[in-house]
DNA sequence: ATTGGGAATGAAAACCATTACCATTAGGAG
DNA sequence: CTCCTAATGGTAATGGTTTTCATTCCCAAT
């Protein structure tokens, strides 16, 4: 598994070189800091951090970067509700840890779940398949996400 | 079915007086244009809708009672990725006709779809059973997306 | 190694949907 | 009908995201 946790070229970089996308300074550190984040992360928290390591950062950078891991597959972009957008490494092809999430609509807090994936799966198959020839539609992504009051929001 | 298609108040007065809200020209237009809208309406369109008939309404006015009637459980606020949040009447206990959508990450359409719902409510169900115990999280709501390319965009 | 050219960057300004503020209006209980 | 207060609407402010443009630097070709 090399770039995982170790040397060699992170995992990603086949992916850029494919794609005819340079491999910066700025795109290595902002994977870099999705890839040991421990959570959801803001276009500006990701700036601080990157910050922290590399001054020259520019928030634009941030926002550019991110818009093109998205549009790679190799980041997810969500939305729960708190006026920003937030995202997460995708995980590649090995660490695949697909989940889906629990927002307090409360506090904010946003839970990973990952309960229940095999049975949405098959559903979300058949779905798919069936949306895909009723409204010829080709698919290829979904949204899943659970609102409601975490223990301490609901005293 | 009062309200629905001909005379008498129509089927919301009484929820509104239940939660101790009043009774007001701007809120009857803004549920008037929802109830009547073809589809997913921004806070802008509204505006524009309600204003053709009733020019002294203010843009504040459309996203405060907006925010009230979601939070009243009247109508769904989506996001569909257009920069703006859109809106949707939420049928009242007659009219039940709970849906899905499907956007087209290329020009934008999205589809109500109905297919699979029956399914769907069955794993819901049972992922919320599942949540609620082992998270200690009381869920209230859901969303589910799916996201593609339209038959036009594919080609 | 050097270099040329287009991709990528960053500072600053613009954008724009949504909110905050506050003086004025009007719903509806009594 | 009156009064109290919720509700309204014009305007200014907010703040996340995008645009602009001059500068930098990746990297394939030499
Ligand atoms: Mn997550
Ligand atoms: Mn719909
Ligand atoms: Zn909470
Ligand atoms: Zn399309």
């Amino acid at each position: 598994m090399p770039g995982r946790n170790g040397k060699g070229p992170p995992w990603w970089h086949g992916k850029f070189r494919s794609c005819g996308y340079r491999l910066t300074i700025p795109r290595e550190m902002i994977l870099d800091v999705l890839n040991k984040a421990a959570k959801h992360l803001s276009a500006e928290e990701i700036y601080l951090a990157v910050q922290k390591v590399y001054s020259a950062i520019g928030l634009t950078t941030i926002y550019r970067t991110l818009e093109l891991l998205v549009q790679m597959g190799l980041v997810f972009k969500f939305d729960f509700g708190d006026k920003r957008s937030r995202y997460e490494l995708a995980d590649g092809p090995k660490g695949i840890r697909h989940h889906y999430h629990l927002v307090c609509t409360g506090c904010g807090r946003v839970i990973d779940y990952t309960d229940f994936i095999d049975e949405a799966k098959e559903l979300l198959l058949q779905t798919q398949k069936g949306l895909t020839k009723k409204y010829n539609f080709k698919i290829t992504n979904h949204l899943i996400q659970f609102y409601g009051l975490c223990e301490k929001c609901q005293k």
